[in-house]
DNA sequence: AAATAAAATTAGGCAACCCTAATAATTATA
DNA sequence: TATAATTATTAGGGTTGCCTAATTTTATTT
């Protein structure tokens, strides 16, 4: 239906209008996939005229309900692959997102749904990301980054942003998973870095950088 | 390593080496793969300065050490995919091969061995054809068509070397699988098609055509 | 051995995607 | 607001992998 590149920009393009309601620029969507504004010019020039996008200089790059269930499709596939890899192959989190990437791309029209029945209809993929039903529907759950939770408050991680192989590792290490209880103990003035306690486990401290990326409730 | 379409070539090379000695020719590289023999030309000298196939006018394309482990690699991951898509997301045996051409190209050094030992080292893939192992070391098995048994013989279906949903669709109808016990009644002279029983099941007839896809033993 | 047919090869192109360099349009800054 | 910096866009190319239409070899028939 769509070609490898064409999916890679609608779940880029997807992504990037999740993350808060930034304008979604040519060199913006370069920037996420490591490409060339001028070829991003072109593909959506591309998308355009298959209805997935719309783009407009002043407000971006915007789906279209077709290329937003298109690029949803990719998503679902993708995080499902994941929990296949964690789950059943044994992988940790920090290796399965590039193994993803080839497999979200596999056609056949009830692939995701088999493989979604097999996995026991997961909700979330091992990074806390939600996993799309069917139909597109996407589960609720109202996190937010660890670098905007106060002093003194409990909480739990749900959800990783940063699947980077370099920072699941890091997170590894400081011995950080999903549903780690962390309490807050204190927060450094100048530079917003944390001072954290890791339930039954020992105190670390966590960059700004790292506390965006991190979310919790 | 290599791309999609170069381990595409290389394992239509390899199962034309397979299937008897015949000179491996453009023109037959070209039928497999549903292309044209000037494409395959040009492939050929790519494939040549990878040093993974020698080609000779004369001798047809052959494949290196190299090219031989490159392609059971990819024939090892698609045999591996066929039987998980069976096994595991019950798919049928005419639906996984299409799905498996997908799947054998995605990229990851452990991939194999993982899915291999999560399918508990499978020896044979649902069409009867062996599974390379890691080192690319097929399990021996000495089959023969059925089109090449005599009347009266009792035998065994082991592989059907025709794997397009059509054949295999037709086999379901016919009520044969792999394991099938099969008695030869009867070979017609004038154009050897077979009328076979079906150990359990009724007597049905087979044209050489069909035969020469059934291996057993 | 010609003549004919088939196969191999070369030449020239095309589509998908990507790139760099040049130019135009915006936005930010002094 | 003129000047500088940043973005967007166009122009011109490159690579991969395919195709069609010659052309050349090789194999088959008369
Ligand atoms: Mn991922
Ligand atoms: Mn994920
Ligand atoms: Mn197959
Ligand atoms: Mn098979």
């Amino acid at each position: 239906m769509h070609s490898l590149s064409e999916e890679n920009y609608l779940k880029a393009i997807y992504r990037l209008g999740q993350e808060g309601d930034q304008k979604i620029s040519p060199t913006l969507i370069a920037e996420a996939l490591n490409n060339n504004p001028a070829s991003v010019i072109d593909m959506l020039k591309k998308l355009g005229d298959k209805k997935l996008v719309n783009y407009d200089k002043v407000k971006g790059a915007r789906l279209t309900e077709k290329g937003a269930k298109a690029a949803l499709d990719v998503v679902r596939k993708h995080r499902l692959w994941e929990v296949f890899l964690l789950d059943k192959l044994g992988y940790s989190w920090d290796e399965i997102h590039d193994i993803a990437e080839q497999l979200e791309h596999v056609q056949q029209s009830d692939l995701a749904d088999r493989l979604d029945k097999f996995l026991g209809y997961p909700d979330y993929d091992p990074h806390g990301d939600p996993i799309p039903d069917k139909n597109g529907k996407l589960p609720g759950k109202k996190s937010k980054p660890l670098s905007e939770v106060e002093v003194g408050a409990k909480v739990k991680v749900v959800l990783v942003a940063d699947n980077s192989t370099a920072f699941l590792k890091y997170l590894d290490k400081q011995n950080i998973g999903l549903n780690s209880l962390l309490t807050i103990k204190e927060i450094q003035e100048f530079d917003k870095s944390l001072l954290v306690e890791i339930k039954g486990k020992k105190e670390i401290f966590l960059s700004l950088e790292a506390a965006r990326q991190i979310f919790v409730e």
